[in-house]
DNA sequence: AACGCGTGCAACCGCCTTATT
DNA sequence: TAATAAGGCGGTTGCACGCGT
């Protein structure tokens, strides 16, 4: 059985106070991002160090831009979703200053929808059959530009997981010879701010593309490299 | 003005991965 | 090598807000 992460008695749930933001940030200001689990108790915060470190990342760090997402980070988000299915850290990592929640959260309230709109499944990213194939497919301006999304299956982290991605990277790289001026070149780029953390997650990256192409058996985009 | 409905987003939950012992 | 702790991630929920009726 596993342990719960905090101590649920007594701490704080809900929307965070300005009190409370302000705390965090003082407290990492001086401190910097350590054991998030300690950190509530050593900031004076009644919260759970998971919704700590939530808040931070999600919220109060200072990088974050925020705000509409352009045309073109439109475009990077649903096309590395058509590679990467659901890996929401994955792509926010190829949009500097946004967050994995930021981009599900507008994938799923703009960009899904946007993808229904002009016929295209916003699950593989293929053309809906039962729709008439539009002959421009820019999904940013869908009325003026084009490319294909054909792509994956279902995402899903268990099943089928490497298929989904080669299926998809395959599909992405056919089209890519389309993409007008689209940079597909995904470099992680390491923030200004980079840290061992960055360091960390970058390798954790490269080595999980890596195991995509190793374990395929079939050509794929080699990503993050 | 009041109500219902849809939407967007912050936050939580539970599982998975990684690090440590 | 196994057990445990902690971090990280994606799915989901719940609430505030705007809009139409």
């Amino acid at each position: 059985m596993r342990k719960p992460c905090c101590d649920k008695e007594g701490t704080n749930k809900g929307a965070w106070t300005k009190q409370e933001d302000q705390k965090l940030i003082d407290y990492i200001r001086a401190h910097g991002e350590g054991c998030w689990r300690t950190l509530p108790k050593a900031a004076g915060l009644h919260r759970c160090g998971k919704s700590c470190r939530l808040r931070w990342i999600n919220y109060l760090r200072p990088d974050i831009k925020r705000g509409n997402f352009s045309e073109d980070e439109e475009d990077l988000i649903i096309k590395l979703h058509a590679l990467l299915g659901n890996r929401w850290a994955l792509i926010a990592g190829r949009l500097p200053g946004r967050t994995d929640n930021e981009v599900k959260n507008y994938w799923n309230s703009h960009l899904r929808r946007k993808l229904i709109s002009v016929g295209i499944d916003p699950n593989n990213h293929r053309m809906n059959q039962s729709l008439p194939r539009p002959q421009n497919r820019c999904l940013s301006s869908p009325s003026t530009s084009s490319e294909s999304l054909s792509a994956p299956s279902k995402p899903s982290k268990t099943v089928g997981e490497d298929d989904q991605l080669s299926d998809a990277a395959t599909c992405v790289e056919n089209e890519a010879l389309g993409l007008h001026g689209l940079n597909l070149d995904l470099t992680m780029a390491v923030p200004s701010s980079s840290s061992s953390i960055e360091k960390k997650k970058q390798q954790s990256a490269e080595l999980k593309t890596r195991e995509v192409v190793e374990n395929d058996g079939v050509p794929t985009l080699l990503l993050f490299r």
